[in-house]
DNA sequence: GTTTTCTGTCTACGTCTGTAAACTTACAAT
DNA sequence: ATTGTAAGTTTACAGACGTAGACAGAAAAC
């Protein structure tokens, strides 16, 4: 599935949110709080950061030679990335009822509520009857195959 | 992140996806199957059927020496629960404009838009006006520092 | 009955991830 | 100037994953 796409692991999540949390953090910063939120040793988030860094999702100012880490990817496109490959992997088909469900478990704030149903009932102006299943290899090769028994 | 709470891989999800569609399949389908979406090798995918089938997601019957795999979850379950958990790693404050955002990208017939904007309209009754931060740690071990460095 | 073909099992191997100890410098305190 | 300490660098290692070749036994074909 190459998985290489060079994505955030979820070890590497927890500490970007302190990053984006805090703007601009020195190492220090994040150890304490992945030590208070997850019992996770220096070392580790030590790790964890300069994976980042390797990955181009944080970048580094030198300040003599302590550093400073700095988010290059925000917070919200990281989420929505993210939640767009795990959704693109899934049947479309079932895509509505999830939602539903996990509408539930997602905190809203009043305008978020509106603004999701002006866009629910824009998009019902074009929303077809059913959703079908795209799980299944698209039909072309197969047709071909049964064009070629049927000749037989 | 003790990442072992025993998931889907992202290789394995797609061969579950075969598993769900065709309800009781050989591991013959899901073989041509793989090799017509991705040119997995057959190899790759009875690593993945085992593997599934060790994790307890699949369920195989003997017929003769041929196998054929039953899923032991429900597609919509699974699908629910992994994005579930990958919510639950995220800062609650970002993700109802994420979700917006999402909301393009997810199909979704007359009937799930109906059901969707009825449930936000519930929704709404109870929501708040904004949807704080989560990302750091919480107070508690923070305030009591606070206090003991007021004190000296 | 022998050969071909499925189908399932075993083994493999490089990469990514979670997790961290050990080592080394540079700055701070005395 | 010396020593303690904080910050950065190296090395490590086991388990999960993506990916697949090789092999063995059973069924089907001839």
């Amino acid at each position: 599935m190459s998985e290489k796409d060079c994505q955030i692991s979820s070890s590497e999540w927890q500490a970007m949110r302190i990053v984006w949390s805090l703007g601009e953090v020195t190492s220090s910063q994040v150890v304490d709080q992945l030590q208070q939120k997850y019992g996770w040793s220096a070392s580790t988030t030590k790790t964890l950061l300069r994976r980042l860094v390797e990955k181009g999702y944080l970048e580094v100012a030198r300040t003599g030679h302590r550093f400073s880490y700095k988010a290059q990817l925000s917070e919200e496109e990281g989420m929505y990335q993210n939640l767009k490959a795990e959704l693109s992997a899934m049947c479309d088909m079932h895509k509505g009822a999830v939602l539903l469900r996990l509408i539930d478990e997602i905190p809203l704030s009043q305008e978020d509520i509106d603004l999701l149903v002006a866009k629910l009932e824009e998009k019902k102006q074009t929303a077809p009857e059913a959703v079908p299943c795209n799980c299944l290899a698209a039909c072309h090769p197969v047709m071909e195959e049964m064009t070629m028994k049927a000749e037989k």
